[in-house]
DNA sequence: GAGTTTGAAACT
DNA sequence: CAGTTTCAAACTC
């Protein structure tokens, strides 16, 4: 193995001042040419983000600066007592030269450090070899001092033991760590040895950064990794008990065959409560697009700029937005998201998504021309507040797209550049939608097609563009499951997915999700819905009266929901509501979760894929991919997987004493049974209906009390309850109708709303016969 | 609800 | 790849 050697993490933050293009990290001791120059121009691998309880690992961590040799770690350790965070990189490089200006450039491109050498020794260090225990030197800084103080350990050149370097640094560039916080990164591949700087061959250096006086509790950050161009993981989890809010960052592969959903295999978790202030950062992937959606809930009825002019959210080069206390400016209330740095665009430092909600025209316009003047030359695009979305894209050509207006929802965003790579369609995410997406291949494609399609898109849904304008670029609408976020402490959460040029599937904890139907139907998407697992299918078609997809909840008990025994799992979906216990299928365990996707998919690279394809004879023939193996059960239980998904066993199973073809007799009675027994339910369905139609016939003035005196509860049907319940189901057929849902969809909808009502009605009427009762 | 059966997934 | 074990859902009582 090679000798050990360290560097210095050095991360940064240039929040307030977008324009500059670097930093520079001089160090007042004799290490000669000892300037440190990083690139926030080329910093566009990392998230700053809150530091809250950080701790995580970043796979694949490979430098590609040829004079940086192999990096084996970066670890942070906050675990010194002076509230010091330390940033280590280990380097197995056996060559101790020296490194001075060197970029950390990850495998993904972004640079994470410099590197400092032959700084100044300052005082020893004891550093060890144990594997985990991070350079743990630091200089007291003066808790007086507006200056942020790092300490530099390193190998003092001529005595070879290590050496704390304080290195003045401005401070506005140092509101990124969080004091006594931790972020680890990990080479899981990598020698588990931590530092050795005992030898000469092995300098260790380790920058110590004190935030006295200079952290804000709104401006917090840390550098994330993110995606890896490599099928590996690259991730870091974050402790979600203070950070409610996460988005999660899947790598878009770009040129593979189609894949569906595999279940959420993090890239990058970032999270930031969204209390009074919050944090979102965009992470930049290497080979795909990136896009980040804020939970509306959070971001649009609070959201609104701190550090930026008012009513605006600024994304700038450090990637990271703070949106503090709601405010508006005008009635208008605005976030602004940056392109994914990832575009890499030259020259401009602030690059806007901007979200702008219904408000008039005028003011409309200023915001506009506040825009204008903000974007430096590179604007990309503009929205208006009306319900035309309109797209300016920096060629100066304009499209505008009609989306649905719902009331209490934020207005969707768009994005495009016409140079740039990435294109991305942000809808507002609704509370409990869940949606399922595919593809148009250009933006183009959604001006010329999607018009009338992305009316349907539901809120919270996400397009994405891999790029390459032209040349085979697929969109990808990606869910955003509010609903678990609800449950995971109401964190937002944002994917990624793996796309490909010709379609992308996704798969997710849909609500409504076969209600979608493809923004370009030439392109071979494939729907979530489309039998992506044999189990779901006997709820299809069935949506709760939130909207939701109806989900069978799992009750693993011993695979912590990360193996395929788990439905959740299977299906590419989070467990939510289920009853499992030790469950890590959740955003707060991706790490794990994460694990377990790749694992799978080492087994079977079509793990996630659905069992249930077109046979071979027509688009109307299912049949199960792999087959059955069914031994006992002649596969007319629902042991047996065709016959769950009801469709016949095929010549790929290979089950004995198969009974489940055609012609079988014992099929076709099961299925009359099964038949009867589905005209019963309906016929019981109908019955309810034409009760509570009934109901709602009650006279507006019925007598108020029994023979017995008890008052009764449907004298609350008045006349006026009556109408408003009409009003509802109207407004509710024409929400649907809008959103050009098929007339079953609508229908359905309907007679959702119109139990919503009846529940309100029974629960007023049950709240004000109790205080009837009460007051007699 | 407890126990049994079943077959896919995981493991060896 | 085959045999075995593990697992969770389906099923039975």
């Amino acid at each position: 193995m090679p000798a050990q050697r360290t560097g210095i993490g050095v991360v940064n933050l240039h929040e307030n001042d977008p324009s500059a293009q670097s930093i520079e990290i001089n160090s007042n001791n004799s290490f000669s040419g000892n300037t440190i120059s990083v690139d926030y121009g080329q910093l566009k691998g990392h998230v700053l983000n809150p530091l809250d309880n950080l701790e995580g690992t970043l796979e694949n961590l490979e430098p590609t600066e040829s004079n940086l040799g192999n990096v084996d770690q970066v670890l942070v350790d906050s675990s010194d007592s002076n509230n010091h965070t330390q940033i280590q990189i280990v380097n197995s490089t056996a060559d101790s030269g020296h490194s001075e200006g060197t970029l950390l450039r990850l495998s993904d491109g972004s640079v994470v450090s410099s590197l400092i050498d032959n700084s100044q020794i300052v005082s020893a260090s004891s550093l060890t070899t144990a594997s985990s225990q991070a350079v743990k030197r630091q200089l007291n800084a003066s808790s007086s001092s507006p200056m942020v103080t790092k300490v530099i350990i390193t190998k003092n050149p001529n005595s070879s033991q290590p050496q704390a370097v304080p290195i003045q640094l401005n401070p506005s560039s140092l509101q990124s760590l969080q004091q006594g916080q931790a972020l680890t990164f990990n080479q899981t591949m990598a020698p588990a040895v931590s530092v050795v700087p005992q030898s000469a061959q092995t300098p260790t250096k380790t920058i110590t950064i004190s935030q006295q006086g200079i952290m804000s509790p709104q401006k917090q950050y840390f550098a994330l990794p993110v995606s890896s161009p490599k099928p590996g993981i690259t991730k870091i989890p974050i402790s979600p008990a203070k950070t409610p809010t996460k988005i999660t960052m899947i790598p878009v592969t770009v040129g593979k065959s189609p894949q569906r959903i595999a279940p959420a295999s993090g890239v990058s978790v970032l999270s930031k409560s969204l209390s009074d202030s919050a944090t979102y950062t965009a992470v930049p992937v290497s080979s795909g697009p990136t896009m980040i959606t804020l939970s509306p809930s959070k971001v649009f009825k609070q959201g609104t700029v701190v550090q930026q002019r008012p009513g605006q959210i600024q994304f700038q080069q450090n990637q990271a937005i703070t949106i503090n206390k709601p405010q508006t400016q005008g009635g208008v209330r605005q976030v602004a998201i940056p392109l994914s740095s990832m575009q890499q665009i030259q020259g401009s430092k602030v690059q806007y998504v901007r979200l702008v909600a219904p408000t008039q025209q005028g003011q409309t316009a200023g915001i506009k021309t506040s825009l204008a003047s903000l974007v430096q030359g590179k604007q990309i695009f503009t929205t208006s507040g009306a319900h035309p979305l309109t797209i300016q894209q920096a060629g100066g050509q304009q499209m505008k797209i009609t989306l649905p207006v719902q009331s209490n929802h934020p207005r969707p965003v768009i994005a495009s550049s016409n140079t740039q790579t990435v294109q991305r369609i942000l809808l507002p995410a609704g509370p409990n939608q869940l949606q399922l997406r595919a593809v148009p291949s250009t933006l183009a494609q959604i001006q010329t097609s999607g018009v009338s399609s992305l009316s349907n898109l539901p809120p919270g849904t996400t397009i994405l563009s891999s790029g390459n304008a032209g040349s085979g670029q697929g969109f990808a609408l990606v869910p955003t499951m509010l609903s678990q976020m609800a449950q995971q402490q109401q964190q937002a959460t944002v994917q990624v997915r793996p796309m490909t040029s010709q379609a992308t599937v996704i798969a997710q904890p849909l609500q409504n999700r076969q209600e979608f139907i493809p923004i370009a139907s030439n392109n071979p998407v494939l729907s979530a819905s489309v039998a992506n697992s044999t189990r779901n299918n006997n709820s299809e078609g069935a949506i709760e009266p939130t909207g939701a997809r109806p989900r069978k909840p799992c009750n693993c008990t011993k695979s912590q929901c990360l193996k395929l025994y788990c439905d959740c799992f299977a299906n590419g979906e989070f467990c939510h509501n289920c009853n499992c216990t030790n469950c890590a299928n959740n955003l707060i365990h991706e790490e794990e979760r994460s694990r377990a996707i790749k694992s799978c998919l080492d087994r079977n690279p079509m793990a996630f894929h659905p069992k249930i394809g077109k046979g071979q004879i027509g688009n109307g023939n299912r049949r199960h991919n792999k087959g059955c193996n069914c031994k006992r059960s002649g596969c007319l239980k629902n042991y047996c997987e065709c016959y769950e998904a009801k469709i016949m066993c095929s010549n790929a199973c290979k089950c004995f004493g198969c009974k489940n073809f055609e012609e079988s007799p014992e099929r076709r009675t099961l299925m009359h049974l099964a038949d009867a027994a589905e005209v019963r339910v309906q016929q019981q369905t109908a019955a309810k209906t034409k009760l509570s139609s009934q109901i709602s016939g009650v006279p507006s003035k019925p007598p108020t009390s029994t023979a017995t005196g008890e008052r009764l509860p449907y004298t609350f049907i008045t006349s006026e309850v009556a109408e408003a319940t009409c009003a509802c189901l109207l407004a509710q057929a024409e929400e649907s109708e809008r959103m050009k849902m098929p007339p079953v969809v609508q229908e359905r909808m309907v007679i959702e709303e119109f139990g919503r009502c009846l529940l309100q009605i029974i629960e007023s009427a049950n709240k004000t016969k109790e205080l009837i009762i009460f007051a007699e």
